[in-house]
DNA sequence: CAGGAAGGTTAGCGGTCGTTAACCTGATGG
DNA sequence: CCATCAGGTTAACGACCGCTAACCTTCCTG
């Protein structure tokens, strides 16, 4: 992975404000002038870096979807042979992480969906479609019983239980980072062993 | 359980389609007029029922809380010496029914939270914390090595678990209610038994 | 050193939305 | 039979919000 280094654009900054934004307070309930306040300049000139507000969600939606796809095809052709076990463990642990160091984007993820435009929606849904059926794909391999519709229910599921981690006390109460991490994985994995 | 079979009350009816759009949309993305149309009435009508647009979401929210809660409570004194074991079934299984039955309000629950006048919010967050210290507390007799921050964060997951049937495609996608509960009380257990 | 692109600014327009005002109507009960 | 009241109606107001227009710097570059 190529690690950045260099400083963030403006409309790097501009995403992650408007992200967190958006998060807390949904899309309807904030401002331009709030976005452009976050990054220290004010309202209209936002439309220097983006053609709206919409384009903004769209981009982060878009951006969120197709990160978590791309993360995952490469760890599955990165596992290639090493067997289901690890794979599901891999994909686990990239949500995980995702989940943990980018709450507010987990949040719009399903939250906002449909204040987009048709087509973008339409782009995030084949996204997102392609990254469950990626997911249930290691999973029937690992649990054969399992239905494909059950298979699926019980992705979205894990899905669930991973993304809660918005609600997981803001501050210091959560027993720190990377216990939280292996108490989720444990979870999931403990969820798709009894979903049979 | 007292039954209803007295046809709903207007304002009744006004409160379950609120929820309805409220989570379709969000609370912002929905007007009065549309909420007004949707049980034939027509914007301004509404405020012969309720003081404010506020005011239903307040209403739904402080009564989702209260509901879960008064039930939760409700199995556990039913369940007096029945065991953990089965205390806990009993509480999954009630917020299962909950999640399948009123999926609007589910979305509502942590979603619009944050919308709420002050005095509200923190009468709902002060009802959310009590269900989940209940479900902390069956949890830990039942699994005793889980330290009391450790099962809090367990139990939040396993509510996003519980939670994510709003995510379970709309149609006949879905394994049939019977089918989707067991999945998911299955899979609520195995996660549980996994946190330890 | 001109000059244009990049990236700001403020003023203001047009539309939407929550809410209120004023009015109407049908049922109810003394 | 009239007063009252619950429960509607439409008109309209005021606030807010997304976005555009017009203008102003700063800085790179031929």
């Amino acid at each position: 992975m190529a690690t950045r280094t260099d400083a963030p654009t403006r409309r790097e900054q501009i995403l992650k404000e408007a992200a967190r934004l958006f998060a807390e307070r949904g899309f309807h309930g904030v401002g331009v002038d709030e976005i452009g306040a976050a990054v220290g300049i004010s309202g209209p000139g936002l439309y220097r870096h983006f053609a709206g507000k919409d384009a903004m969600l769209a981009e982060l939606l878009v951006g969120i979807s197709g990160q978590l796809l791309t993360g995952a095809k490469r760890r599955v052709r990165e596992a290639d042979g090493v067997g289901a076990e690890a794979l599901l463990d891999s994909l686990i642990e990239g949500h995980i992480d995702f989940a943990l160091d980018d709450r507010p984007l987990i949040t719009l993820h399903d939250r906002e969906l449909d204040r987009l435009r048709d087509s973008d929606r339409k782009l995030v849904r084949q996204l997102q479609r392609q990254y469950v059926e990626l997911w249930v794909e290691v999973v029937r391999e690992l649990y054969p019983e399992l239905t494909e519709p059950t298979a699926r229910s019980a992705v979205h599921s894990v899905f669930g239980l991973l993304n809660s981690t918005p609600h997981l006390g803001r501050a210091g109460s959560l027993p720190g980072r990377g216990a939280t991490a292996a108490l989720l994985h444990r979870m999931a994995r403990g969820a798709f062993a009894s979903a049979g």
